[in-house]
DNA sequence: ATGATCAGGTAAATATTGTTTACCTGATAC
DNA sequence: GTATCAGGTAAACAATATTTACCTGATCAT
């Protein structure tokens, strides 16, 4: 997940604040929390980051890196926009709900701070988003996807609805059934509520 | 907002909170900054509150408190569970839109921290879920709504494209349309988003 | 009328946590 | 063989949250 050659200290704090964020939040983890658990001094945290905020985001932009390698492959000759939207909203619920740490942080920990939007992790989210709207787009343009709405409402929809229904089991530690998910939220949002 | 005779530092003290969060984030408000505000010495803050957290959960219930005792009277006189929601919808936009702290608090501050969940305040916000349910599980009694989802799916997707919806405004402090916005959530939601 | 009690409030001490500084060590490059 | 530098430490320091001891005036039962 790292550049060339991390120092090992550097990856013992980047382990330990994920260690440590597996079953606490971020503002009741401290400094010397870390230190303790990564077995370095504390000064040497701020060797490497320039504050706690920012060690959180690093960790988040580390997840997302290697979550956006996978995307491309994944999209790899699905075809149409509805299965591309169903392969998507497929792999989120699954990152969220196998990793535990990924999804408290950006569900939880990073979006209350002004820093988090100049920081390189949400560059990523961006393209991420981005990715998300293009496919949007493929289907309005295709006539698979409604025309009368507005793809950033249909992506609010999407996502929305995703990470409202992993919040709980973020935040409770509940199991989830993945493809239970997934199939429950794809066909809402594709269909709506209402009957016909 | 609060019970018989307040005394007048408590009320300077939720009010500078309340001011403070207008435009700063929660961990960025220090103790110091409250009692200034307030006009108060810091001790004062902890002969009412616990803690800081505690003092946020007081006003997100204060807000609480207000939007619940408006909400059964704005549902008087609505007829079937699409309206209803369709008004919920509408009620929830317009209070994350006119009133920022408490949509900064709801959507980024409170649920990182486990204490949330213990608060009055949480259970508030229970009392409301459980009534945007109880809409939901009428309209498919009734017919109105599709009976092959799952209640507590719908009001993920209400909810979740709503807060998603919302949060920009929160964050970015952009300006929303409250009708607009309600009327595409409402009609995405209902719809869904493809084509038939 | 008086003094016990108590709510509302202050000021300063203390505890906790985040951040900075000065320094040490061994490998490498000149 | 010594200058430099990355990786690291230990302790000082700064910023904040929280606690403590105390003050004041109103009330109220004796």
């Amino acid at each position: 997940m790292e550049k060339k050659s991390t120092p090992p200290g550097k990856t013992k704090i980047i382990n330990a604040m994920r260690t440590l964020l597996e079953d606490r939040n971020f503002s009741s983890i401290t400094i010397s929390d870390i230190a303790a658990t990564a077995g370095v001094t504390e000064g040497l945290i701020y060797k490497y980051f320039k504050d706690k905020r920012q060690l959180l985001h690093h960790v988040l932009k580390e997840y997302y890196e290697y979550f956006l390698l996978g995307i491309d492959h994944d999209l790899k000759g699905v075809s149409g926009a509805l299965n591309k939207l169903r392969k998507v909203i497929w792999i989120s619920i699954d990152r969220y709900a196998t990793h535990r740490v990924f999804a408290r942080i950006i569900l939880l920990e990073v979006r209350n701070a002004e820093e988090y939007f100049h920081s390189e992790a949400y560059e990523l989210v961006r393209q991420f988003n981005r990715l998300l709207l293009d496919i949007i787009k493929e289907g309005m343009d295709s006539g698979e996807i409604r025309g009368d709405i507005s793809p950033s409402f249909a992506r609010h929809a999407i996502f929305g609805t995703i990470e409202h229904a992993c919040l709980n089991r973020v935040i409770f530690n509940e199991k989830v059934s993945i493809d239970e998910t997934a199939e429950q939220v794809s066909y809402l949002i594709l269909n709506g509520i209402k009957s016909r």
